[in-house]
DNA sequence: TTGATCTGTGAATCCCGATTCACTAGCCTG
DNA sequence: CAGGCTAGTGAATCGGGATTCACAGATCAA
């Protein structure tokens, strides 16, 4: 975000504007260096191989969004209000960029990779169940499955938000409205009282 | 799943089969041609490529599943059993191959493959929608944004069941107590009452 | 019987991107 | 300034899998 400072830098920085813009797959190692202004050689004066490069970048992408719901959360009291500031902070943080939460849910990758985006979702779904986990011992929502139910939260945040199912190419809808329709879809599927549910009037 | 009487029908038998053991990467065309007791070249009096012949596969397997799961809904009668058989269809048939829905759901093929595979999540999801509007229209499911909400019930099905944090891996559980989870987190997510809710007791 | 067409063979070829490597340029240190 | 280090170059190499192709056998119609 700040000084790609040094070279090193600047290679994390092209891979991951590559990655944004066109996914793994476009993004060769001849190409990276190219955007960081350097031969493709140099790029293996400062990581062993390709996956090891993105290893670090997807760590930094992974890092970032975990501490901003992490923060999200500590910044609300309450179970309520806890879970809808996660799910909001991830879902707003995905709909800015489409392509790069594909890339770090979905898109293929080396399993070196791979391992690294794994270890992200466990621990996000992890941090999921425990705030369920919460709300059952306070009684605030019932007794359930909450490993389950988080994988299931995850799983239709990121489908609703990043699958090639999602609104917006298809029936164009806005932002704010489609975050809270998936917020009012968790708080009802872990058995909160429903609230809003999205669309107030029959179109 | 009967006689694969035709050279044709031995290819698309054979990748079927490597797919659901290895997935997509393994299945090169030397293992596809050889299970199917063929040189590899043989493949190519028969399919374009590799890739169109993944579509082949590809379509079948999807096919079957819809089938499935639309004559699951016609078996049963009212909103809540016909949502609830369709789930339970889906999921069970997944939970017996977990690879070959992985392969189905996200496994990275070429972009061929890639839109036939989009082409059958958006006719499972269209369906899913539909069947919530009937909720909706029957009053069976108070009044909600259906397109989003069928986009997450998708996930999230997915997701519990073959994402790379399911539960399975893990903390072993049984696979009816599985499903059961996921139909009661669909049902409250959608706004039914929720009903049992996987978990009897504290553990 | 002849030859035309179809199905199959499997080694050779192609393709494409990651990785290596022989070499250069700057820079510090004695 | 020589020697030694780091950073960088970019063409050549490598690897692996899809695709092609020159060459059979088999079958069938005339």
């Amino acid at each position: 975000m700040t000084a790609p400072a040094t070279t090193r830098g600047r290679l994390v920085r092209a891979a991951s504007e590559l990655l944004e813009e066109a996914g793994y797959a476009t993004a060769s190692v001849a190409a990276i260096a190219e955007r960081a202004g350097l031969a493709t050689g140099a790029l293996y004066r400062h990581f062993p191989s390709k996956a090891e490069l993105f290893v670090e970048v997807f760590r930094n992408v992974a890092e970032a969004e975990l501490v901003a719901m992490e923060s999200a959360a500590e910044r609300s009291s309450g179970f309520e209000e806890r879970l809808a500031a996660v799910i909001r902070t991830y879902a707003t943080s995905a709909l800015r960029n489409r392509r790069l939460a594909w890339a770090l849910v979905y898109e293929p990758v080396d399993p070196l990779v791979d391992a690294e985006r794994l270890a992200y979702r466990r621990r996000y779904c992890a941090g999921m169940a425990d705030l369920l986990r919460e709300g059952v011992r306070t009684g605030a929502i019932p007794e359930q499955d909450v490993e389950v139910a988080a994988a299931a939260v995850v799983g239709a945040i990121a489908e609703a938000l990043v699958g090639p199912l999602s609104p917006l190419p298809g029936g164009a809808q806005s932002e704010p409205a489609i975050v809270a329709a998936i917020v009012g879809f968790c708080r009802g599927a872990i058995g909160l009282t429903a609230g809003s549910r999205g669309k107030e009037s029959t179109s």
